[in-house]
DNA sequence: GAAAAATGAATGAACATTCGTTTAATTCCC
DNA sequence: GGGAATTAAACGAATGTTCATTCATTTTTC
């Protein structure tokens, strides 16, 4: 999904950098005191520019919120592809986009905060983008959900609801960010939260399969999960 | 922990049923705009009252907000309690704390959406207040989870965490409500939720301890039970 | 008929947005 | 190459609107 945004100025290259500093600066006033609680002014002097200048590349101070939006989306939509690239097994495929979702979240903490708090400040239409690019995102983990379920490695459950719970947990990481950051890294965070969530749902031929993968990457990293790109085998 | 509130109102009984009829009207109004888009007039018009009249019972907009809050967290400081009364069993109280703290979000959809949104609304002092009551509060689901953990029906994991992802998920029928009253009740997100969960967490003594219950409750009822259980290897 | 409640028009502060002006960059001409 | 002319960007003070809040007045209660 592509939306499009004009701006007064015409040097494409320089509307993005500008844009980019501007809701840069943006994202870290609203991260504080919210979307209402910051003023332009705020964010021209954080962005170290004047307040005018901000009209000649954003339509109104809200479209300054949907940038922030389309930034964490478009992490989502780039990393999780990425980091699936190669792999064919589910299992491992499913693993990967949990951990390429939370490590977006984890590089955008702001934004993602923002982004939760602050939908109902968008107007009708905007937030209708928003739902559908959230949907549109969401199916880059419910299509692994559904291969491992197809394979016989989980076993049958509501996908659209269990992606939706891995979802919320990768956003916990923002939401929580600040009561977290001192008792647990991103990464602990990570595995401990696969750890639980393969555990609810692995079949024992799940099991099997999942055993099979951490044996032939290296035994010495009995760790809970595979890290990266781990058994070349294909199944099926 | 208790707050005072004052009020230009003498009669305690008027200046309770007042605030209550100005909150609820207040969350209806914060659900659908947010806080900051609505406004005094709307939320008396709402409750059917003058704008003047809310700032007899109320110091300012915000203490409005607060009150929403409140609102919250009392309801789970009096439910979760009434329904852990008379369990001593861990697992038991460990299944109803969840429980009661679903229902509870499940009858204030309204107000934990705004509880979610727009805690950046308040000033430092009111998110004080309300950081600590969300601590204290989780200390009710926290209880049962280190219970189940000493009793060994759960495996050891990080216990704030993972109440941290209980109350995650609580939370997340609100948050998602507009996506899942479609296509599942509440009944049924709290129960494959809670499948989920004891999969991830009941160590093999602990699932003998389940089957226990369930057969001592009644196997008529046995489809909130797991159907199988997971692999009882230990990993790690 | 006093006291308590409630009203809603008036007030004033906050803030998004505009726009006339300034500054910088680029082009053109000799 | 340099200086004038043109265009593009950026500035920031001024504007107008939107509310939260107040308070003089009216209505209700006892």
């Amino acid at each position: 999904m592509d939306i499009e945004f004009t701006s007064q100025v015409e040097d494409a290259e320089r509307v993005e950098w500008r844009r980019d500093q501007v809701v840069r600066a943006a994202v870290e006033r609203f991260a504080i005191n919210g979307y209402h609680g910051t003023t332009i002014k705020e964010i021209a002097e954080t962005a170290g520019v004047s307040p005018g200048l901000i009209y000649s590349y954003v339509k109104d101070k809200e479209e300054l919120l949907l940038l922030v939006f389309m930034i964490i989306f478009k992490k989502y939509q780039e990393e999780i592809p990425k980091q699936l690239e190669g792999l064919h097994d589910p299992l491992q495929r499913f693993c990967a986009a949990v951990r390429a979702y939370c490590e977006s979240v984890g590089s955008n903490i702001g934004a993602t905060v923002v982004g939760y708090q602050e939908s109902k400040s968008l107007n009708a239409e905007r937030r209708k983008i928003v739902k559908a690019l959230e949907l549109e995102t969401n199916e880059l983990i419910a299509g692994p959900v559904r291969e491992c379920m197809k394979a016989g490695y989980f076993r049958s459950v509501n996908a659209d609801l269990f992606t939706f719970r891995l979802v919320l947990f990768a956003h916990g990481w923002a939401l929580k960010h600040w009561h977290f950051r001192d008792i647990i890294t991103l990464e602990g965070y990570i595995e401990e939260g696969l750890d639980q969530f393969l555990h609810a749902l692995l079949t024992p031929f799940g099991w099997q399969h999942w055993y099979s993968l951490i044996g032939a990457e290296e035994a010495s990293r009995q760790q809970r999960a595979p890290k990266r790109r781990a058994d070349p085998r294909k199944r099926k």
